[in-house]
RNA sequence: CGGGGUAUAGCGCAGUCCGGUUAGCGCACCUGGUUUGGGACCAGGGGGUCGUAGGUUCGAAUCCUACUACCCCGACCA
C-alpha cells in the first residue's frame, strides 16, 4: 500500500485502489465504473441508510418506489432538466435478444425496436411528477413528502470508483408544497438534515451554502449544498437539496385548489445523498493503515481478540470473555469475538486495523493473570490495559471519544486549509500548491466564474448562506463584491 | 471523444528490446510438523489456452497486423 496518502497526491489512487479491494469494499465492474459493493462495505452503507432513513422519517416523510424506466418523452417537458441530463442518459431501444447467424452468441433483435425508447432514470423528477398530477388536487393533499431509495444511472464520460460511477445507489426526496416559503423551509431543512448526519454520524464537517448558478442542479430555481474537504484537499460535494420552484409542477400540469378555491401551481423541492458518502467517509478519515469508520458507522465496534498457546488456554480466555461481550452488548456496543483458530492475532490484528474497527481488545494469559486486557484504538493507535472489571463502561466511553475525536481532527485539518485571498496571484498559489477551500471574492457573474475555472480548474463550491457581508474586489476581474464565496478544486 | 499506458496462475509482477530446454518469482491456497502478545517458519504440493484472432518462422509470451478490455490524464459530472 502506497505511504503517505495524506501529502503526496500522486500516491492517492493505488492507494485508494488498494484500500478499497482489499479492505473488501468494492471493485470495478466492466461497466464504466458501476459499483459492486461487497458484504462489508455494504453493511458500512446500509447503516448509514439506517441512519439517514431514521431522519427523514422524523422530518416527516414516507418512503416509496417509482419505476426504473423513463418514457424518453417525459424528458422534454423540462428544457433545463433535459439540458443537463440528456448527454449521459442509459437509453432501452430493443427488448429482446436473438442468436446471432454465424453462432457466435447472441445479439440485439432488430425486429425487437421499441416505439418509444425508455431512458434508465439518471434521477426521478419527470416519473414523479408525472404520477404526482394524479395524486394532487386539493391544498388538503399537501405537503406530500416522499423520498425514495433507488439506484439509478448517469453514463459519465469518466467514472471514479464510489466518487463518479455509471450506475450508483442513492436516496432521492421529492416533495410538494403549497406555498413557496413552505418549499424553501423544507429545502433548508434537507440541507440541514444532511449536515447533521455528516458531522454527527460521519464525524465529517461539511461547509452549508448554496450553488452558483453554474454549479446548480438543471431544473432548480436554487441549489443548496454541503461540501466536505477530503485529505488530499480536494472539495467534495456531500449532498444536495433543490428548491425547484414551480418549474416540473409547471412542466407536468400539477396543480391544485387553495383554500380559496383557486387553482395554483405546487412549489417543489428535491434532495439526494448518493454512495459518494462512502467515498467521503473513506478519504475523510483512512490512514495508512487502512480505513478508519467512526464509531456510529462501523458495523464492528469492538472486535476481541485472544491471544493463546494452547487449547485449554482458548478454553479459559472464552470463559472470561463471555461476560465482557454480554456487557457489552448489554450497552449496545456490537462486539465481535474473533476466536478463530486459523487465523494469528497478529494477522487478525492487521486485517481489522484494515477495516476500520474502531476499538480492539486483546486479552492473553497476562492479562487473565492480572485481569486486565489491552485496548487498542484505531483512530490514534494507541494501546492501554485497563482492569477488566467496568471495562464495558470504558468501552462506551472510548467509543464516544473516537467519535469525537474523528470530527476535531477532521475540522483542524479543514480549517487548516481553509484559507482567504485577495488578490489573483495569491489565489493561484493558494489552488496550485496548497489546496483547501479559499474564500475570495467574486463578481457575481457566470462568465467570471468559468474563466477562474478555465484557469485554475478551481469552482465556486458554494456561497455561504449566513456569509459575512464585507466589501471586496473580485479576485479575476477587480469588479465590486458585498461577500466572499468560497472555491476549491474538486472531485 | 483526444493523449498516455497495461494485458503472463486468485492477486501483484519478472521474462518481450535481442524468438530457442519443461514459462518463473512473491503473496494467497492445500498437506505435515514446529509456532501463536503486531501479518510465523521449515518441508512438500496443486494451480497457466501468456487478452482475442490472424500472420512470419523449423520453432512465438517474445517479431508483424488487426481487434478487444481495463487503468491513468483531460473535456463532462453527484
Amino acid at each position: 500500500m502506497a505511504k503517505n496518502f495524506v501529502t503526496r497526491e500522486e500516491n492517492y489512487s493505488q492507494w485508494y485502489n488498494d484500500l478499497v479491494i482489499k479492505a473488501n469494499l468494492a471493485e470495478n465492474s466492466a461497466v464504466r465504473g458501476c459499483m459492486v459493493i461487497k458484504p462489508y462495505g455494504y453493511s458500512i452503507w446500509e447503516r448509514m441508510q439506517r441512519a439517514l432513513d431514521d431522519m427523514f422519517k422524523e422530518t416527516g416523510h414516507e418512503n416509496a418506489y417509482f419505476p426504473l424506466f423513463i418514457p424518453k418523452s417525459f424528458f422534454s417537458r423540462e428544457a433545463d432538466h433535459v439540458e443537463g441530463f440528456a448527454k449521459e442518459c442509459a437509453v432501452v431501444t430493443h427488448y429482446r435478444l436473438r442468436n446471432s447467424p454465424d453462432g457466435s452468441g447472441v445479439e440485439v433483435d432488430p425486429d425487437a425496436k421499441l416505439e418509444e425508447e425508455l431512458i434508465v432514470r439518471p434521477t426521478s423528477e419527470t416519473i414523479i411528477w408525472d404520477t404526482y398530477r394524479n395524486w394532487i388536487q386539493s391544498y388538503r393533499d399537501l405537503p406530500l413528502l416522499i423520498n425514495q431509495w433507488a439506484n439509478v444511472v448517469r453514463w459519465e464520460m469518466r467514472t471514479r470508483l464510489f466518487l463518479r460511477t455509471a450506475e450508483f445507489l442513492w436516496q432521492e426526496g421529492h416533495t410538494a408544497h403549497a406555498t413557496e416559503q413552505e418549499a424553501i423551509e423544507e429545502t433548508e431543512k434537507m440541507i440541514n438534515v444532511y449536515a447533521d448526519f455528516a458531522e454527527n454520524w460521519m464525524a465529517m464537517p461539511v461547509l452549508k451554502g448554496i450553488k452558483s448558478p453554474n454549479e446548480r442542479f438543471a431544473g432548480a430555481v436554487e441549489t443548496y449544498c454541503i461540501e466536505a474537504l477530503m485529505q488530499d484537499g480536494k472539495a467534495l460535494q456531500a449532498g444536495t437539496s433543490h428548491f425547484l420552484g414551480q418549474n416540473f409542477a409547471k412542466a407536468f400540469n400539477v396543480q391544485f385548489l387553495n383554500s380559496e378555491n383557486v387553482l395554483e401551481y405546487v412549489w417543489a423541492t428535491s434532495w439526494g445523498v448518493s454512495t459518494r458518502l462512502m467515498g467521503a467517509l473513506v478519504m475523510s478519515h483512512s490512514d495508512d493503515h487502512g480505513l478508519v469508520l467512526p464509531p456510529k458507522l462501523a458495523p464492528v465496534q469492538v472486535v476481541i481478540v485472544p491471544i493463546y498457546k494452547s487449547d485449554e488456554q482458548l478454553q479459559l480466555i472464552n470463559e472470561t470473555v463471555e461476560p465482557i461481550i454480554a456487557d457489552l452488548k448489554k450497552l449496545d456496543i456490537r462486539v465481535k469475538y474473533d476466536n478463530r483458530t486459523t487465523q494469528k492475532p497478529g494477522w487478525k490484528f492487521n486485517e481489522y486495523e484494515f477495516q476500520g474497527v474502531p476499538v480492539r481488545i486483546a486479552i492473553g494469559p497476562r492479562d487473565i493473570e492480572n485481569k486486565t486486557v489491552e485496548v487498542a484504538r484505531r483512530d490514534t493507535l494507541e494501546k492501554k490495559s485497563y482492569q477488566m472489571t467496568c471495562i464495558d463502561v470504558v468501552i462506551k466511553n472510548l467509543l464516544e471519544q473516537i467519535q469525537k475525536n474523528l470530527y476535531i481532527k477532521a475540522l483542524d485539518f479543514r480549517e487548516e486549509n481553509t484559507r482567504k485571498a485577495d488578490t489573483w496571484d495569491e489565489f493561484v498559489d493558494i489552488i496550485e500548491n496548497k489546496g483547501g477551500f479559499v474564500y475570495a471574492h467574486w463578481d457575481g457573474t457566470s462568465e467570471t466564474e468559468q474563466a477562474i475555472k478555465d484557469k485554475t480548474k478551481a469552482t465556486i463550491r458554494l456561497i455561504p448562506i449566513e456569509g459575512k457581508k464585507e466589501q471586496g474586489k473580485c479576485i479575476l476581474t477587480g469588479k465590486p463584491s458585498e461577500q466572499r464565496v468560497v472555491f476549491a478544486r474538486s472531485y
